[in-house]
DNA sequence: AGAGGGATCTTCT
DNA sequence: GAAGATCCCTCTC
């Protein structure tokens, strides 16, 4: 009958529709900390050599799940805007989606859909997918058949007010400051902050220009990351409790601590 | 601090 | 036709 009512706009819109620039964007001292990429770096004494080895390669994605779920803390997650605004985050929570037999994940069975086609691709390829019809949650594939790393949470390093625009523009209460940690303290937050969305599904980690990663400078030891049960995945039956889990432990912007686990740890001290 | 419900729609049974 | 790898708001203790 009625034609479904349509007041949304995807975040990413609302970004390019901003006026280009946002006052609290723009950096109080003349000289810029990390302007990142951007402006024309044409001094003949820099090489942009230095600029592109910093990007995460095919070697360090072609792991098994598990490894790499626990690689991925501390290292950066980029991605580019179109008008050249660099989006940065620290990853400090992951899950591991293992393939056929992680009765938890979108692949299990070793089944292959359109939707999870990109499970099954090679190592640094991005799924995303959306849930609950209005949220996108981003993963990336790992090495073995069907398997990815889902990334639930960052610590916001740069663009943090757009980043906070982009997460404001939905929510009713945006009246309301978000705090810093709470920017990306979750897999559909860091979504929404980042302005990632299903055009990302498929798209090459160690290839494309808009979205990437980096090597982190803070990349926790095996001391510092804390091991638990994933969330969400009550559905999965015995495999909602195995430990596919890792956070860096005492971080702020983990979306969800395991007390018990932590309380563990430190007993074993 | 924790419980409960609504939003909203693609995907698969 | 039902459920979902979530988030946010509101209500209650």
């Amino acid at each position: 009958m009625m034609p479904r009512k349509r007041k949304r706009l995807t975040p990413l819109n609302a970004v390019q529709s901003k006026p280009s620039f946002s006052p609290a964007d723009t950096f109080g001292s003349p000289r810029a900390v990390l302007d990142g990429n951007s402006s024309p770096v044409t001094s003949k004494y820099f090489t942009e050599e230095t600029k592109t080895s910093s990007r995460l390669g095919p070697d360090f994605f072609n792991q098994p799940c598990i490894s790499l779920a626990k690689s991925f803390l501390g290292q950066i997650l980029v991605h580019k805007l179109p008008d050249g605004r660099e989006l940065r985050g620290r990853i400090v929570e992951t899950e591991a989606y293992l393939g056929g037999e992680d009765e938890a994940s979108h692949s299990k069975g070793g089944k292959q859909t359109a939707r999870n086609a990109a499970m099954f691709m090679k190592p640094g390829t991005l799924y995303v997918y959306q849930i609950y019809g209005i949220y996108f949650c981003m993963n990336v594939s790992s090495q073995g058949e069907g398997a990815a790393v889902l990334l639930r949470s960052l610590e916001p390093l740069q663009g943090l007010d757009t980043m906070r625009q982009l997460r404001s523009a939905q929510r009713k209460g945006s009246a309301r400051l978000l705090k810093d940690w709470q920017l990306c303290n979750g897999p559909s937050k860091l979504c929404q902050a980042l302005g990632i969305n299903k055009t990302f599904d498929q798209k090459d980690l160690t290839q494309d220009s808009a979205v990437w990663m980096e090597p982190g400078s803070e990349v926790p030891g095996e001391q510092a990351v804390v091991t638990a049960a994933r969330i969400g995945v009550s559905y999965g039956g015995e495999w909602a409790q195995k430990p596919l889990r890792f956070y860096i432990g005492g971080n702020k912007c983990v979306s969800v601590r395991d007390k018990v686990v932590e309380k563990e740890r430190a007993a074993a001290e």
